[in-house]
DNA sequence: TAGCAGGCGTTATATTGTAACAGATGACCT
DNA sequence: AGGTCATCTGTTACAATATAACGCCTGCTA
């Protein structure tokens, strides 16, 4: 498990973001293509304002977006193109702070583990494997049917925390 | 780590809850005596509604309670006591659905993982040790500070799956 | 050509949570 | 006793997040 950006770069520091955004703009065309669906412009442009950062957005920050590009006007615009992305595996909701970050793993449904800097609001996604498997299996020794686990660890990135203790 | 109330018992199961809810609310009494903290009317009202089964409520249900008790009409009374029972440990919050539950640990603050079943609104918690261990020693090697782990698996307890397939 | 499904526009409303200021209470000191 | 301070509470007003419901349009297909 480890907490980077598709090309292996830490999300809280300087890269080249513009090769995280291309990349993972360029795997979900694929990936609708191949699964026929249907990137229509107002998901696209939720997406890409998505990408422009490793900051969560909210809703209505992303409403903004879409009114700019005269995509829509009224919050169900933004919740409509946002269910699109999580539903696919091309987003995810962010539990702590109601707000919606790109996946930069690309492609399927899968489980994911966040870092979630409480200042700058950046994320950092990892794929998560076993923690979610412990849980799951005594869980279901319980009887309890997992379908989805949520791990958010809130903290101060590295960049905010120099910026605060000078 | 076990999903289990301060006795043992599987919250999502029928038990004998009058135990759960009578020790839980000795342990709060005596921890705020040592604390010096004060378990006012309002707060404890708020810990009594929580304690009546191991179901998450609304801070808008809580805030029926102390309507109903007389203890206050408006949003910040609920929000007051809640924040004084969280930042106490002494109750939760579910994050996946903007809810509270008591906690069934007693004592100082922790770091708890929880069941949350999206039927009947329940949640069984256990003390969580290792994942949030692994977790943050990642985090820190990138330089991100951890300080505080959400760990909630949402799905469907045995009752509500029983009634769900028959 | 008729029907259907998906996507979208729009209105209205529900749900969750806070800011800000004022009054009350009780502890503690002089 | 009277002053002072911190904490707790009451109240108004509002912010932020999310959904229900209805109807239109478009493209596909039977
Ligand atoms: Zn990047
Ligand atoms: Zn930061
Ligand atoms: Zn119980
Ligand atoms: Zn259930």
């Amino acid at each position: 498990m480890t907490f980077a950006t598709a090309f292996g770069r830490d999300p809280f520091r300087p890269h080249d973001h513009r090769r995280c955004r291309e990349a993972v703009r360029a795997a979900v065309e694929a990936d609708c293509r191949e699964r026929g669906l249907r990137l229509t412009p107002a998901r696209a442009c939720v997406l890409d304002a998505l990408l422009e950062s490793h900051r969560a957005l909210t809703a209505y920050e992303l409403l903004d977006r879409l009114r700019k590009a005269g995509l829509g006007q009224q919050p169900p615009a933004a919740y409509r193109a946002l269910e699109f992305l999580v539903a696919n595996g091309f987003a995810h909701r962010i539990e702590r702070l109601g707000a919606y970050v790109a996946c930069v793993h690309g492609g399927a449904s899968h489980c994911a583990a966040f870092l979630v800097c409480r200042a700058c609001r950046r994320v950092a996604e990892a794929a998560l494997d076993e923690p979610e498997q412990a849980l799951a299996a005594k869980a279901e020794s319980v009887g309890f049917q997992v379908e989805r686990v949520v791990v958010e660890a809130e903290g101060i990135c590295e960049t905010c925390g120099r910026a605060a203790n000078g």
